[in-house]
DNA sequence: CAGTTTACATACATTTATGAATGTATATTG
DNA sequence: CAATATACATTCATAAATGTATGTAAACTG
C-alpha cells in the first residue's frame, strides 16, 4: 500500500529479524514459516521477499546482526599487541561470556545458532563462518600462550596448538551446556574459575 | 505384499533406522521426510509409519540404538566402586573418546544430535535425555574428584560442582569441536592431554 | 486348517510452504 | 512535475509432506 520511507524500510527490516528471531528459538528455524515471521512482524511475506532471497538470507542476515560486531571486537583484539597476554586471553574471555550471558539479543542468536538450526549445505554459511571465527580465535590463544610461557620462561605441557584447542573447547563446552541449562550454573562465574585452573595446568602463573 | 516374519520385520526397522542415520547426516532431520527414509531403506511410509509413530519417534528410536548401551556402560561405570578415581575418570574419557572417533555409527548419530537437529519441544524428549545424562555423569566426576582430592589430601582449587563443570565443558566441547571439523586435531590425543592438563590445574597429582 | 493378526504397500485427503507474478501507492530523482 | 524506482501487499500455481484409511498376502495361533 503506502509506500514507505527508506527509514521505515530498514525499521521494517529491523522488525522482520527480531520476529525471525523469536520465532527461530521458539519453534526452531525449519519449522518457522516466513509467514510466521511475517505475521510475527505485522507484515505480509512480500515484505520479506522484498528483504531477503529466502529464509537462509534471512538466517543469515539474522546473525550478521550480532557476530558481525562481535567479530569486529574479536579482530580489534589480536591486533591489539598486549604486555599481558595471559589476563588479555582471561579479560577477552570473561567479556564475551558476560556479554552472553547478559545481553537477550546475543544470547537468543546464540542458542538460535547452537541449538535451533540444522547445520546443512543450504545455510552452509554459517558453518564456514564459524569455523573461520574459530580458526582466528584459535590462532590468537596459541599465539598468546606462546608469549606467556615465554615471558614466564617456563614450558607450555603442551604443545601450543593442543593448548589452544583444549582451551577453546573450555570455552565453547561452557557456552553450549550454560544454554542447554541456563540454572545448571553461573557462566561467568564458573567461565572464570575454571579457565584459571585450565591455565594454571598448562604450567603458567596468573598475571595481574 | 508378503508378509515378513519377525526377523524380516526386524531386518525392515533396523534398514529403516539406518538409512534415517544416513540422510538425517546429509540433510538434516527436518529436511528429510519420511518418504525419503522409506526410499533409501527400499521400503515404503507404510513400513515407517507402522514401526513409528511419527518422525520424532524414529528419531528417538535412532538415538536409542546409540545411547542406551552408552547409557548403560555409564551406569556401570557409576556403580563401580573404584581404588584409583581420577585413573578411572581418565580411562573413561578415552574410552568415550575412543568410541566416538572410531565407530561410524557412533559417529553418526553424534553428529546428527549436535550438529542435524534442532533441540524444539516436538523432540523434547531428546533434551530430557541429555540432562539426564549429563547430571548423571557431573554427579560421578563430582564424586570422583572429590574422591581423588580426599586421597591425596589436597585440597581442590575450585568447588567440586565447578570443577565438574569445568572437565566435562573440556570433554563437551572437544567432541563438538571435534565433530565440526575432524581434520582439525586428534580428538583421543588432545582429549587426553588436556584432561591431563585439567586436572592437574585442580592442583592433582595423576594416578597409575 | 480356519481365523486372526502382522507387516507392510497403496491410495487419498488435507495442509502447508514456497517462489513467482502482479498490483500499487508513494517516495525519490532528474 | 513527470518519470521511475521503491517498498511492500496480494494472488496464484505448484510441490511436497503428513496422517489416515484401506487393501492384502502371508505368518502365526488355537
Amino acid at each position: 500500500m503506502v509506500r514507505r520511507t527508506k527509514e521505515e524500510a530498514l525499521a521494517t527490516r529491523n522488525k522482520l529479524l527480531d520476529a525471525a528471531e523469536i520465532l527461530f528459538l521458539a519453534k526452531g528455524v525449519s519449522h518457522t514459516s516466513l509467514q510466521d515471521i511475517a505475521r510475527e512482524a505485522e507484515a505480509t511475506r512480500g515484505a520479506v521477499y522484498w528483504h531477503f532471497k529466502d529464509k537462509a538470507d534471512l538466517f543469515n542476515a539474522m546473525m550478521d546482526r550480532v557476530t558481525l560486531p562481535l567479530e569486529a571486537s574479536l579482530e580489534f583484539l589480536a591486533h591489539d599487541e598486549q604486555a599481558q597476554p595471559l589476563a588479555h586471553i582471561c579479560r577477552a574471555t570473561r567479556q564475551a561470556l558476560l556479554r552472553i550471558a547478559t545481553d537477550p539479543q546475543t544470547r537468543r542468536v546464540f542458542e538460535v545458532a547452537t541449538l535451533k538450526v540444522e547445520y546443512i549445505d543450504e545455510l552452509h554459511a554459517i558453518r564456514l563462518r564459524h569455523l573461520r571465527v574459530r580458526a582466528s580465535f584459535l590462532e590468537q590463544i596459541e599465539c598468546s600462550l606462546r608469549a606467556a610461557a615465554l615471558s614466564q620462561t617456563t614450558a607450555l605441557r603442551l604443545p601450543p596448538s593442543a593448548a589452544a584447542h583444549g582451551l577453546h573447547a573450555l570455552i565453547d563446552g561452557l557456552i553450549q551446556n550454560w544454554l542447554l541449562d541456563k540454572e545448571a550454573f553461573d557462566l561467568v562465574d564458573v567461565g572464570e574459575q575454571v579457565l584459571m585452573v585450565y591455565v594454571a595446568g598448562l604450567g603458567l602463573k596468573p598475571e595481574d
